[in-house]
Parts: C-alpha cells; sequence; structure tokens
DNA sequence: ATGAAAGCGCTAACAG
DNA sequence: CTGTTAGCGCTTTCAT
C-alpha cells in the first residue's frame, strides 16, 4: 500500500501538492497535476481514511440505532437514509439493539470514541435517560420516535391522527364492534395511537368496550395470533380490529383463518405501516402508510446538519390510508 | 473531549502509561493505576478509535456485501455475522449494493482506502472479475455465494442435494407433474438447484417437460405470481411446484388461490429459505431451511483469521427440509 | 514499572 | 502555485 509521502517522492512535489490534488484538483497547476497522476497511478496508490480521519477528526459514520433489521418498517426507511447518507459522502452503521441495554451500551460507546459522527435513534425500547446524556454531549435525532419533552430533535408522524383515520375508515364502512391491537402503553406510539382509536369511537357516539382492546408485549406475527384468539373469545365478537402493526395483523388475518372466518366479510382488518408484505396476503392489507423513505432521508439531513453545528428544527410527516382488500 | 495527553498530565504520569493502563491495566503499578483512573474519571475520557486505528493500521469494520437487506434470507444470515464480529471486536458495515455496480464500486474503494480490514460478500450480482482482484489484495469470504474456479474462501450449502431433496419429497408423497419456478440461470445457485431437480425427476424416471420451467428475472413476489400465471396457462397444469425461494413460493401462493384452488390439495408447494413468513402464510410453507445463522457466524470466523494471515479453508454446511402445510 | 520519542497517513496554516 | 512544518491521538520500541 502506496502512502502520500511515496506518491510524493515518485512525482517529485511535495506532500501538500498531492493532498491539495486529492482534495481539489483544480488548484494545482495542470503541470503538475499530470506528474501527480501518473505517480499516482503508477503506485496504485489509495488514500488512507484512516490518516484523513485522524486528522480531521470525524469518522464519516452515521450510528443508526434500531431494535431489529428484521422488521421490514425500519428496511425501508433504512433505505431512505442510505441513500441520503452515501449521498452527502456518510457511511451507516446499522446497529440492531434486540432491546438490549448491553447492546445499546456498545453503540452509545463508539459514539463517544469518535467512531461515528452522529446517531439516528430508531429504537423505542432505548433507555431514556441515556439517550437523552448521550444527545447532550453528541449530535443525535430520533427517526419516528420521539420524547415528549422535546429535547431531542426528532421525526415521525403523528400517531394519534394516523390511528384516528383507520378507524373512522372501519367507521364509514359500517362497522361499530370495532377492536384494537395494540402493542404496550409504554411506548408513546401505542399511547398516541389509542388516543386516536378513542377519539374516532367517541366522535360517532360508539361506546367504548375495553373488551375490545388487546396488548401485546411484543410485535411478532404470533403476538398478533393469540392477541386475535383472545378477541375471538370475547362473549361478544368485533366485526372489525385495527392491529398497530401489520405483523400483528398478518398474525391475526392467520387466527382469522384457521377458525374458518372470512377478512373482510366476517371481520376487517387494518394493519400499519405498509410493508411489503401486507401486499402479498390474501386478501391483501388495509394499512397505514407512513412516508418511510422520507423519513429516513430526512433524519439524515437533519442529522448532518447538527454535525456541522446548524439548528434544525422537528417535524411530523404526513401519513397516508390505503384501502385495499382486508376492508 | 479530553485527550490521553490530558490525562496524562492531570494524573501526573506519561501518555504511555495511560496508553499501558488502556490497553493491558495488569502491567501498570496497583499505585499509578488509581492516579490514572481517577483522571480518566475526573476528565470524563474517552479513548479515540481514530487515533488508535491510525496508529495500529486498522478499522475494526468489516463490510458485508448484500443486493438488499429487504430479503430476510439475508437478515437472518446478519444476525449471525453481527454477534460474533461483536464477539471478536469487529463491528459491521452493511452495504446494499441493490446489484449496481457503482454502488459495489463504493464498497469495494472503502476498503482499498483502509476504512474496513476485510469484505463479507453475499451479492450473487457481483462483478466476478472485480471481486476476484479485491480477493488478491484484501481479505474477503463470500457467504452462500461462491466462484466456481474456487479462488475465493467461501461458505454455502450444497443447492444441488437440497433441490434434490425438495424434489425427492414431493415425489415421495406422489406427485409426478412437478415444476420449478427457478432465477435467472446466470446465478450458479440456479443452476445446481436445477440439476438437483433434474436429478430428482430423472432417478425416479419422470420425463422432464420444459414446459414446467419457468425462469423469473428477479426474486420477488411478483415474478412468483407471473411464474404462477403461466404455469397454470400451460395445456397441462403441473401438481406440484418447487420454487428456489420462499418469497417465489409465496407469490405462487397467491396466485393459485386467486384462481380458486387450494394449496396443497390441488398444487403442492415447496419453498426455500425457511425465512419467517413461511410460517405465517396460509397454508404454512413447505422449506429448505438454510443454516443462515451459522453461515453468518462461519464467514466471520473465516474472515478474521484471513485479517490475521491465517489459511483457511472453505465450508459447505448442512440444510434441511421443512415440511409443513404446503405439501 | 515508567518515560521519551518516533511515527502511523493525512491536512492545513503559513510563507514564499 | 507549491513547499515546509506542525500536529490530529494513539501505540510501541528503546532506554532507564
Amino acid at each position: 500500500m502506496a502512502t502520500i509521502q511515496e506518491v510524493a517522492q515518485k512525482a517529485g512535489v511535495s506532500v501538500a501538492t498531492i493532498s491539495r490534488y486529492l482534495n481539489n484538483p483544480a488548484i494545482v497547476a495542470k503541470e503538475t497535476r499530470e506528474k501527480v497522476e501518473q505517480a499516482i497511478k503508477t503506485l496504485n496508490y489509495e488514500p488512507s481514511m484512516l490518516g484523513r480521519n485522524l486528522r480531521k477528526s470525524e469518522s464519516r459514520l452515521l450510528i443508526v440505532l434500531l431494535p431489529s433489521i428484521s422488521n421490514p418498517f425500519y428496511t425501508e426507511v433504512i433505505n431512505g437514509i442510505e441513500d441520503t447518507a452515501i449521498e452527502k459522502g456518510y457511511n451507516i452503521l446499522l446497529c440492531q439493539t434486540d432491546s438490549k441495554p448491553e447492546r445499546e451500551e456498545i453503540y452509545f460507546n463508539m459514539m463517544k470514541n469518535r467512531l461515528a459522527d452522529g446517531i439516528i435513534s430508531m429504537d423505542p425500547t432505548v433507555d431514556r435517560a441515556k439517550l437523552i446524556e448521550i444527545a447532550k454531549n453528541f449530535p443525535l435525532v430520533q427517526c419516528s420516535e420521539y420524547d415528549e419533552e422535546g429535547i431531542i430533535t426528532y421525526v415521525t408522524i403523528d400517531n394519534e391522527l394516523a390511528a384516528y383515520h383507520a378507524v373512522k375508515h372501519l367507521i364509514k364502512i359500517g362497522h361499530k364492534k370495532i377492536a384494537m391491537i395494540n402493542s404496550g402503553e409504554k411506548f408513546l406510539y401505542a399511547r398516541e395511537r389509542k388516543q386516536g382509536y378513542l377519539r374516532a369511537l367517541n366522535e360517532s357516539g360508539i361506546p367504548f368496550n375495553p373488551d375490545w382492546i388487546f396488548t401485546t408485549d411484543n410485535l411478532e406475527f404470533d403476538a398478533g395470533r393469540q392477541a386475535m384468539k383472545s378477541l375471538l373469545g370475547k362473549s361478544e365478537i368485533p366485526t372489525a380490529v385495527f392491529a398497530v402493526s401489520d405483523i400483528l395483523a398478518i398474525g391475526a388475518l392467520k387466527e382469522i383463518n384457521l377458525k374458518g372466518l372470512a377478512v373482510p366479510d366476517d371481520i376487517a382488518l387494518v394493519g400499519f405501516d405498509k410493508i411489503s408484505f401486507s401486499n402479498m396476503t390474501q386478501p391483501t392489507l388495509t394499512t397505514i402508510s407512513q412516508p418511510m423513505y422520507q423519513m429516513g432521508s430526512m433524519s439524515v439531513h437533519m442529522l448532518i446538519n447538527k454535525i456541522n453545528g446548524k439548528h434544525t428544527e422537528s417535524i411530523i410527516l404526513d401519513h397516508e390510508l390505503v384501502i385495499r382488500e382486508s376492508t
């Protein structure tokens, strides 16, 4: 591996000239430039990021913190993050916490150790106090999550309104017995979506039946099945279900099918996220689409602003109700 | 951000001592150690990886090259890679090529620029010549793919045998009209799986019907639907289908359902990969399970061996036929 | 057990 | 337009 010194020697110029050529070829004289190009080519030189990074005290790496990469919701957000990061000359470190604090610790330390220039946190289970402490000392934005205290810059959607739209849609097509499959209320978005659900019911004068809210302890397929199983066992069975994630809805769909019931004729179903699988089920799933790619892209812009010391406002993006076969 | 110098000054020792404390606390005297610990704590010192990396000329980063993170097959392999890498003190850079050469180029350059210590390539569409060139100059292993010339170390399964097992299973439960949904034969695994399909037919004296092989040009859900649509339009319709990926099989399932046919009664279906979604469909999918996690884990071990200059043999892992409701 | 000093590869004043 | 020089923060001989 050739170094900048060797190239300088070969080209008969100083290392500064090589560095200038690398960073701004225009400012070196045409004649010199040609000599440099020649030397670089014959030595097969590639500049070392290690040297550059130390000198500029930056890594051009962004940490993306998420619970798990296997959740299709995140994969689309990541696409937005990645494309924008590359465009801006950054690379991303995808960090799965699996909701384990010790993993989280590793990634926060990488930030402290200057291995990354900033963090995009998408983990809802992250330790709040630690996150705030990091946010105070390093560039950090939250994506799809946010802290109610508003200390941390974020990009998200209006979860209350999105849930309201979903349930309103079910009411509009004639449903009155509407259940909700929610995730734990320790999550802010779960509390907000429940509010939207309640507001929609309330507005239409439909009484709230606590029997029809099922709270899962995770967002996996099986949790959706269990939830539906429970709902189907109630004395009065709902005719429509709003699930706060497509995977939960797909689990519910499975259970409905197993019981010999049909969607949407016996039970209508609305999911959340518009993951690609939601279009592969039989029937396809009505769902709330979040602007996932845009969320990712925006977070990068905001984070890079922060890295460059600029002030950035939090932002709330629009969602969309996608009506398909399940309602 | 405190530096090692400041800590040294505060503790009244030399920077060398701080460095020793950081890397091997045992070799510094107990009394000095305490002074150092005190200084580190009061200054809130965190060592900079940038300095360390330059000095040791390593980045402790591994590039993982894959077509797309949204394919669930890769997510599980990645889990194996990530866990093992972290255990070994490395971090991973997940790099999606989207099968675009220019993206590939970026990541190869990162390697040349010493931003990573090695590459795990899982991309079947990678430019072969370039890959070999990189492999000659840098630590690189292939995961789930391999080059027939055998220059590059790899970890994979026996695709021919896996396909053979899948088709043999269909024959055993009484099928004779067995179609195959394959991906393009530019992919080695596609050619190998076709060989396995043919061998199984041949061994049971079932004549090969070229009408029943459909070659898709991608691995998406819609390609599976199109393939099935075509197969259902043939003069003679097969009673069983072997698809080389679960996503293709799920697409086929959708099309079968739309035509009012039932799986497995009218048509039996076997997929490949055992992605988590293959257990969420109605009916659940019979499939070939690859040891994805282990493949990821092994690749990291092999790559780190290479990084450390040790010789490493390629390896072929076992697959497993998982019989579920679709057959 | 500790310190002094060199240097990893690069960039950025500064001077000319 | 180009060269000289001083580091960025760390590790690692080589002495002591």
